[in-house]
DNA sequence: TATCTGACGATAG
DNA sequence: CCTATCGCCAGAT
């Protein structure tokens, strides 16, 4: 390994598996915290590819849920203390 | 290797 | 509220 077996992968998974219980990030932050300002695709990619990961504390930052997980989403958020209205994130939210 | 698509972001209409 | 366009990265074909 030359270089880190990783390098954005690695660093977005790690972000998203820092995220404590209760809070939630955006795909956004997540790629910017990892590295990669920019690459909220690629991070809605590995939720979505990548399993072992609270994809439900990571959202649009137009609080906007999953499109065809809404209903499972926002039940998850509502377990971790999140108040979802309406298929979006009240604003206001611990992010 | 090239091309397209997509659990995105922001702006514009 | 919706659609359209550009920019970004990874994965699939």
């Amino acid at each position: 390994m030359t270089d880190d077996g990783g390098t954005f992968t690695e660093a977005v998974i790690t972000v998203i598996e820092a995220i404590p219980a209760g809070e939630i990030s955006t795909y956004g932050e997540v790629a910017a915290e990892a590295g990669f300002p920019g690459a909220a695709r690629a991070v809605g990619h590995l939720l979505r590819t990548t399993h072992g990961l609270p994809w439900w504390r990571v959202i649009s930052t137009n609080g906007r849920l999953v499109p065809g997980l809404e209903r499972e989403h926002a039940q998850r958020l509502r377990a971790e203390g999140i108040t979802v209205t309406q298929g979006k994130v009240r604003m206001g939210q611990p992010t």
